[in-house]
DNA sequence: CGATATTGCAA
DNA sequence: TATTGCAATATCG
C-alpha cells in the first residue's frame, strides 16, 4: 500500500435500501424479477469507482440474525418494518454482482454493518488510509477523524454530501465522538433507541458544550439548568447510558481482514457478463464488453452495372432464401428513392446492388420475378418500408417469411420501441461491430437476419406464438402495404371551407372571451387561462393538476352557468381542436402526386395487438359531435365509386361473451337481444320493455366499463351517480352476468401464475407489475390483465378479417380496394358496378373468420363520403 | 431544441 | 380512480 491510499468502506443495507427507494420498480427482469435495487446500486459503485477512484473497496451487511443491541435492549428497532418482499431477494443479487467485481463482502453473525466498518476504518486509518465510509445512515458521522470521512446519500442516490471533520463541527457544533453522547441523550426514533424523555437535539447539544461526554452530564445534574430536566435526567440515566451503548458504533469487532485483500482489482469478466445478463442490465452488459461482435465477413460483393446484377440473378437462381433491405434515402409514398439494395444468400454471401450507379426501376423489374416467386422465402428488415417500395415499383412481394422486428414485437409487445440492436443483445448475447463504411453496415444488418431468424423463430415456436406470426401477423404485412399505398381521396375544397369556417368562429369567440376577461390572453393555454378563471373571475376550483388549476372540459362543464364565458370556452377548445389537430394538418398531408391521404398503419405498438396509424392518425376522426363529423365529409370515393363501412358490431362484448361463456350473455347474443336493454333490464331489475332511455345509457356505460375492469369510482363518473350506486350496479351485473365475474378472476390469476394472459389466437401480454406492492401499478395491471384479452382478441379478429377480405378481393378480380381499418371497422372503396358484390362477400366473410360461441355480427354503410354513410341492409 | 404536462379525439 | 392509441399546444430546462 502507498502512503494516503485510498479506503472506501460501504454500508451495503443502507445504499441498497436507498436504491431501492430512489428507483422506480419497474425495473424489473422479464420474468418479472425485481432489479431496481441492484441497478441503482451498481451504478452508483461505478460511479463511485469512476469519480472517486479508490484504491481498495469493501462493502459491509447485516445479517439476519440478532446482534448484540437486540441482546442489550429488547426493543431495539423494534418498531422497523419488514423488508419488503421486492427488495429481499436483491440482497443476494447485489452479493452476486460484488462477488464478480472482486469486491469483499463482508458480514458477521452478531454485528451490524456499521461495527464491520467502524471496525476496519480505524485499522485502516491506522495503517495509513485515507477512509471514506459510503452510507445513507447518520450514525457513522461519529466515525469521522482527521483520516476517516462520510459520503453521505442525502436523498436517492445521486445527491451525495460529504462530511469531514470541519463538515460535522459546522453541521452539529460537537466533536464527531460527541455524536454517540447525543444519541444517547436524545435518543433515535428510526432505531427505537429510547434517550431522555424532554431532551432533543437542541438540548442535548448544549448540554454536550457544557460537559464532555453523557457520563459527565449524569455525574453533575446539579448543574444542569431546569427542574424537570434534572428530574428525568435522574430517573432515566441508565436508559441514557444504555441508549450511548445502543448507539456506540463497535470498532473491535471479531474480523479477520487484511486490508490488503480490499484492493480494488480488474473484474471477473465471465462471472460479470453472466451476472448482467441474468439481471438483464443490457447497457451495463455493453459496457463491460459483455456482448460478442458479430463476427461476419467483411467481404461483400458491390453491384455497379448491369452484368454484375445479370449475374447475381443468376447466382440467385438456385437460393430458396433470401435476406434482402433496400437503404432508403426517401420514403415519403410516391416518391420513395433508395441508394442501395442488400442481399444475402445462402446464409452469409453478401451483395450490395448500388442504385445510385444503376437505375432503381431497372434493377427491381431484372428482381421482380424472383421477388414473387413464393417459393423463394425473403427475411427483411423493416419489411413493410421494403415492400411499399417495391410494390410502388411495380412488384409485389411474395414469399415474405421474415422479420425480426415482428417477431420480436410477439415476444415481448410492451416494449417501448422494437428494434434491431435490442434484439441483438437481449436474444443472441451480441453487437454488431461499429463499420464506418455504410455498406458494410448494411450488408451486416442483412446478415444478422439469418441468425435472428433461427432464435426468434424457436422462441416464437416455444411461446405458441409461431402460428400467429406464420399465419397472422407476417402476411398481413403486404395487406397493411396495399392500404398505405391505396390512402383515401379528400376533398380539398371541403377542407379549405371547413378551415376558414372554423377560423372566423374562433376570432370571434375570441373576441368575446377578452371582452368578459377584461384582457386578452393565450387562450390556448390553460395555465394562463386558469389564472383568468379561478383568480380573477374567482370561479371556484373544482379539480387541480400538477401544475396548476384543471381547465378540462369536465370541470368547465361544471362550472356552466356560473359565468357567460364558460361555454365560450368550451366552444371555442371544441373549434380550435377541429382545426388544429384535424383540418389543417390533413391539408398539409395530402400526397399530391395520388391527391390522397396515406396514414401509415404501424403492426407493432400496441402492447394488446391492436394497430395504430400515425401521419396522421385516421383512426381518431371525430364523430360523436355533429360539428366534428363534419371533418369526415372530406374523405371522399373517387368518382363512380362508393366508400364502403364495414364494422364488427360490438366485438368486444362479444368476444367477453365468448371467452367467459357466461351463458346469459352467450344467449342473449344467439337470441339477437339489444345487450345494452337487456344489461338494463338485469341490473335494474326491470322488464325489457320497461327499460327507459336514461337506463340503457346507463347500462351501456357499465357494459363498456366490464371490458376495461370498471371500478365503481370510474363508473360513477361515466354515469354521473354516487359510488354507491354504481358498486351496486356493478354488483347486480357480477349477480346476473356471473361468469364474467368468474373470468376476470381468472385472468388476474393467469396473470400471477404465469405472468402474462393471452387472447383467442395466443397472443401474450406480460404484466410483471400484477405482482407489485404498490395498490396502483397493481391494479392497473389487473385491469390489463382483464381487458388485453378482450381487446385483443377483437384485434385478433380484425387481424383476420382483413387478410379474408385482401384474399377475397384478389381472388374474386375485383377493383374494390381497402383503405382503413378503425379497429373495428374496415373501409372499403368500391366501384359501384361491384357494390352489391362487395356488400354481400365481405358480410359473409368477416362475420366467419372464426367461430366463437355467439354469432360475429358486421353492419354495412355506404356513401359518398365517409360522414354521410347510410347502412344498407 | 427536446422532454413533459395538459387536453381531447377515436375504438 | 376504466382499456388502447396519436397529436396539438404550452412551457420548462
Amino acid at each position: 500500500m502507498e502512503k494516503n491510499d485510498r479506503l472506501f468502506l460501504l454500508d451495503g443495507n443502507s445504499l441498497l435500501h436507498r436504491a431501492f427507494y430512489a428507483l422506480p420498480k419497474t425495473l424489473q427482469t422479464s420474468e418479472g424479477e425485481y432489479t431496481n435495487a441492484v441497478f441503482g446500486f451498481t451504478k452508483m459503485l461505478l460511479r463511485l469507482i469512476e469519480e472517486e477512484d479508490p484504491d481498495a473497496l469493501a462493502v459491509a451487511f447485516d445479517l439476519a440474525a440478532p446482534t448484540f443491541r437486540h441482546k442489550e435492549y429488547e426493543e431495539y428497532k423494534a418498531q422497523r418494518k419488514k423488508t419488503p418482499d421486492e427488495l429481499s431477494p436483491q440482497f443476494d443479487l447485489i452479493k452476486e454482482v460484488l462477488t464478480a467485481f472482486k469486491i469483499p463482502v463482508l458480514q458477521l453473525e452478531g454485528y451490524e454493518g456499521d461495527d464491520i466498518i467502524g471496525t476496519l476504518a480505524q485499522a485502516g486509518a491506522q495503517e495509513g488510509y485515507q477512509v471514506t465510509i459510503t452510507t445513507g445512515d447518520r450514525d457513522a458521522l461519529q466515525l469521522v477523524t482527521e483520516d476517516i470521512e462520510i459520503m453521505y446519500t442525502k436523498r436517492g442516490i445521486t445527491n451525495i454530501v460529504k462530511y469531514d471533520l470541519d463538515k460535522v463541527r459546522e453541521d452539529y457544533e460537537l466533536e464527531p465522538k460527541k455524536l454517540i453522547d447525543m444519541k444517547g441523550l436524545m435518543g433515535d426514533k428510526s432505531d427505537n433507541i429510547p434517550g431522555v424523555d424532554g431532551i432533543g437535539e437542541k438540548t442535548s447539544t448544549k448540554l454536550l458544550h457544557q460537559f464532555d461526554s453523557l457520563e459527565e452530564v449524569l455525574d453533575n445534574i446539579d448543574q444542569v439548568s431546569g427542574k424537570k430536566r434534572k428530574e428525568r435526567l435522574r430517573e432515566q440515566g441508565d436508559r441514557a447510558r444504555m441508549s450511548k451503548k445502543l448507539a456506540t458504533i463497535k470498532l473491535d469487532v471479531p474480523i479477520d481482514y487484511d486490508l490488503e485483500e480490499f484492493t480494488l482489482v480488474e473484474p471477473d469478466q465471465d462471472k460479470l457478463v453472466e451476472v448482467f445478463s441474468k439481471l438483464e442490465f443490457n447497457t451495463l452488459l455493453k459496457e463491460f464488453g459483455g456482448y460478442d461482435t458479430l463476427s461476419f465477413s467483411e467481404d461483400f460483393e458491390l453491384i455497379t452495372d448491369y452484368s454484375q446484377l445479370d449475374k447475381l440473378i443468376n447466382n440467385l437462381k438456385e437460393e430458396k432464401q433470401i435476406g434482402f433491405k433496400f437503404n432508403f434515402a426517401e420514403t415519403k409514398l410516391y416518391q420513395q428513392k433508395a441508394n442501395g439494395l442488400t442481399i444475402v444468400y445462402n446464409d452469409q454471401e453478401a451483395y450490395y446492388i448500388d442504385m445510385k450507379e444503376l437505375e432503381a426501376k431497372e434493377v427491381v423489374k431484372a428482381l421482380k420475378d424472383y421477388f414473387e416467386d413464393e417459393e423463394v422465402k425473403k427475411l427483411s428488415l423493416d419489411s413493410k418500408q421494403n415492400l411499399l417500395y417495391l410494390k410502388e415499383l411495380g412488384v409485389e412481394v411474395e414469399g415474405l417469411d421474415f422479420d425480426p422486428l415482428l417477431a420480436g414485437y410477439l415476444l415481448r409487445p410492451s416494449n417501448k420501441k422494437q428494434d434491431l440492436e435490442d434484439l441483438l443483445t437481449e436474444y443472441l448475447k451480441v453487437e454488431l461491430s461499429e463499420v464506418d463504411d455504410e455498406v458494410e453496415q448494411e450488408t451486416q444488418l442483412v446478415r444478422s437476419l439469418f441468425k435472428l431468424k433461427e432464435k426468434l423463430i424457436k422462441d416464437l415456436k416455444d411461446k405458441g406464438l409461431l402460428e400467429l406470426f406464420v399465419d397472422v401477423e407476417l402476411p398481413l404485412i403486404p395487406v397493411l402495404v396495399e392500404l398505405e399505398l391505396n390512402g383515401i381521396a379528400v376533398d380539398e375544397d371541403e377542407l379549405e371551407r371547413l378551415s376558414s369556417k372554423l377560423q372566423e368562429k374562433l376570432d370571434s369567440i375570441c373576441t368575446k372571451v377578452y371582452e368578459l376577461s377584461g384582457e386578452e390572453f393565450n387562450l390556448n393555454s390553460p395555465k394562463q387561462l386558469g389564472e383568468i378563471l379561478f383568480e380573477k373571475l374567482g370561479l371556484p376550483v373544482i379539480k387541480r393538476t400538477k401544475t396548476g388549476y384543471s381547465t378540462s372540459a369536465s370541470v368547465l362543464e361544471e362550472l356552466e352557468g356560473k359565468h357567460e364565458i364558460i361555454p365560450l370556452v368550451l366552444e371555442y377548445r371544441q373549434y380550435q381542436k377541429l382545426k388544429s389537430t384535424y383540418v389543417d394538418p390533413l391539408a398539409d398531408l395530402i400526397n399530391h402526386q395520388t391527391d390522397r391521404i396515406h396514414t401509415s398503419f404501424n403492426q407493432m405498438v400496441t402492447a394488446t395487438g391492436r394497430l395504430s396509424s400515425t401521419e396522421p392518425n385516421l383512426q381518431n376522426i371525430p364523430i360523436r359531435t355533429e360539428e366534428g363529423r363534419e371533418i369526415r365529409k372530406v374523405f371522399v370515393a373517387e368518382e363512380g365509386k362508393k366508400l364502403l363501412a364495414v364494422d364488427y358490431s360490438q366485438v368486444e362484448l362479444r368476444v367477453l361473451a365468448h371467452i367467459s361463456q357466461d351463458e346469459n350473455l352467450i344467449e342473449a347474443y344467439i337470441n339477437n337481444e339489444d345487450i345494452h336493454t337487456k344489461t338494463a333490464a338485469e341490473v335494474f331489475g326491470v322488464e325489457a320493455e320497461n327499460v327507459t332511455y336514461e337506463q340503457r345509457r346507463r347500462a351501456k356505460a357499465i357494459n363498456f366499463g366490464i371490458a376495461y375492469g370498471i371500478s365503481p369510482w370510474g363508473l360513477a363518473k361515466d354515469i354521473d351517480v354516487s359510488n354507491k350506486e354504481a358498486e351496486d350496479y356493478i354488483d347486480q351485473y357480477f349477480n346476473r352476468y356471473p361468469k364474467v365475474k368468474e373470468y376476470m378472476d381468472e385472468k388476474i390469476q393467469d396473470a400471477k401464475d404465469q405472468g402474462y394472459v393471452k387472447t383467442i389466437l395466443n397472443r401474450r401480454r406480460y404484466l410483471p407489475e400484477i405482482n407489485s406492492s404498490n395498490y396502483h401499478r397493481r391494479s392497473f395491471a389487473e385491469r390489463m390483465a382483464i381487458n388485453t384479452p378482450i381487446q385483443g382478441s377483437a384485434a385478433d379478429i380484425m387481424k383476420l378479417a382483413m387478410l379474408a377480405a385482401s384474399t377475397t378481393l384478389k381472388e374474386r378480380g375485383l377493383e374494390s380496394e381497402i383503405l382503413l381499418q378503425v379497429h373495428d371497422e374496415l373501409v372499403f372503396e368500391v366501384p359501384t358496378e361491384e357494390l352489391e358484390e362487395v356488400q354481400q362477400i365481405m358480410k359473409e366473410k368477416m362475420e366467419s373468420v372464426i367461430e366463437l360461441d355467439v354469432p360475429l355480427i358486421v353492419d354495412l354503410n355506404v356513401g359518398k363520403n365517409w360522414r354521410d354513410m347510410e347502412e344498407v341492409e
